[in-house]
DNA sequence: CCTTGACTTAGAGTCGACTCGAAGTTGTAG
DNA sequence: CTACAACTTCGAGTCGACTCTAAGTCAAGG
């Protein structure tokens, strides 16, 4: 049994992923997604190897990873295995990153259970 | 004994917060912090209440709680008690927001360790 | 006395990340 | 046949958050 395609209309796309058609596009632009194939009639159609790498993508940028290094990830995607050292040593800078931020929003949350544990009838500050 | 009250230059706020003078002068002009001190020659004097405040402030800020709501948190804070239960308002659903954020980091984090495996020798993808 | 350097203000400029608009094409519904 | 809705490209516009510049003040050092 041969598993048909599923390509998705950008609409879908956009449904599917909470980012709007003009981000899909503009993500293309700037080359994070390789070319997305097309309809007869030009439309878009998205197919899960497209969604799976945008859902890797928008992950590293909901993190704070700049789109410039997002972009030379995806660059590096279309060339293959030769870059995958390159690709490993920004995964890893990212790792880190990603353990300072949750750091960050421990510490945040601290602050806030405090403050809040204060203004419910305590004292105030 | 009386505690000196512990002065700081914009300089040394700026290096104890990792904050720009400039970003400093930015956040105290838009309302973040309440008029900060000055010496007599008009330089700014930063209280331990004023570091506190920055601290949880830029902690705010670092989990991506737009400016315009921690301007209005800091807005609130001005004036005092009778605003305590929208200040917990704020918080609260900042709270919530900074959880979300953990679960996106954590689902960001297992993403990144499985690609790391996967180009640690094993698959190329 | 003059220069240097840190500070002051107010306004302008920059940057990253979208977001929108204009002009044109295509497919379907009435 | 015509209207419309959804798509296309590509350049321009916006927005949030800084970041910088200009012009001026002041204190200390040579």
């Amino acid at each position: 049994m041969a598993n048909k395609p599923q390509l998705l209309t950008i609409q879908q796309a956009s449904a599917a992923t909470g980012l709007s058609v003009h981000t899909l596009r503009y993500y293309e632009r700037i080359g994070l997604l390789r070319q997305i194939g097309r309809a007869e009639n030009g439309h878009r159609r998205y197919s899960s190897v497209d969604m799976d790498r945008l859902k890797l993508l928008t992950k590293l940028i909901l993190t704070k990873m700049p789109l410039e290094k997002v972009q030379r990830y995806a660059l590096l995607m279309e060339q293959g295995d030769a870059t995958i050292a390159e690709r490993e040593s920004i995964l890893s800078a990212h790792r880190a990153e990603v353990l300072q931020q949750m750091d960050d929003l421990r510490e945040t949350l601290a602050i806030i259970d405090y403050k809040l544990a204060i203004y419910k009838g305590k004292a105030t500050t």
